[in-house]
DNA sequence: ATTTATGCAAAACTTTTGCATGGGA
DNA sequence: TCCCATGCAAAAGTTTTGCATAAAT
């Protein structure tokens, strides 16, 4: 008996179908550690079975976006989200405004502010993103 | 003799002219206090004036991100990136995922991992975007 | 006077919708 | 068996381009 990734247990708890379009977007999306533009899933899903369609995986998208599985960010160009995976609910990255590099980084100490927020605006966090900009090492001239 | 705004330093300084369409588009975030989807800025500026394409609203988004004044992010639908004013570099908000109403906050204590990552990964930073989600005390049911 | 930035309108893409059908639980 | 989720293809939108012209310095 295998035990569910943390994610296939999220669709679960959902009350989610595991159909062949959710576990397949899902696979795409670990394959590339999720940094993954929306175009490249569509290639990906098309490569791995060619019977699923756009829209399915369209509306998968939002799903996992919805059930904080993911969490579209604007990197590449305008046109089409870059998603990143949301690792028990957070995720922090650096990104070089130069060549679009990124650098991920798990620590961000942002246990007690999280706390902070929560008492002071009266809300219940599940999850952030942090996103630093700068120049990387190769990109400063 | 009147100060220029940071914002307006900034477009001197990286030697771009101070247009009507780059000024408008300015006064149309300033006005929104900066949370505002590219259809509304369409919207604004064509109001204040009706001559300014909307080719240049885009062009001047594009150009206002790569400066780091703005930063689009993905809050209300996929079709629309809503753009964040980002004053000295960095900004900070808790988005409620149910109704979208989102709490901006000021304090993120962020110097110590900044000067740290810049170490770790000698990467220069220029600023960073820290986003929460969860629901707000209305939506908490 | 120069050269950057603009406006226009069409073109390019991505994402969404509606509906009959298939596949999970 | 029941109903959620899918696939298909067309429709809806947003954003981008190319080029002659205007306007900022």
């Amino acid at each position: 008996m295998t035990t569910d990734s943390p994610h296939i247990q999220r669709l679960k708890q959902a009350g989610c179908r595991l159909t062949q379009a959710r576990l397949t977007v899902l696979a795409v999306l670990e394959a590339e550690h999720g940094h993954i533009t929306s175009a490249d899933v569509l290639d990906g899903v098309e490569r791995v079975n060619p019977a699923i369609g756009r829209a399915s995986v369209f509306r998968t998208l939002d799903l996992f976006t919805q059930l904080g599985i993911i969490r579209p960010t604007y990197i590449d160009t305008s046109l089409t989200p870059t998603y990143v995976m949301m690792r028990d609910g957070h995720h922090h990255h650096v990104i070089c405004t130069e060549c679009k590099r990124f650098f991920e980084f798990d620590d961000c100490g942002m246990e007690a502010l999280t706390r902070n927020l929560e008492e002071t605006l009266d809300i219940r966090i599940s999850g952030h993103l942090l996103e630093f900009y700068g120049l990387c090492a190769a990109c400063q001239t």
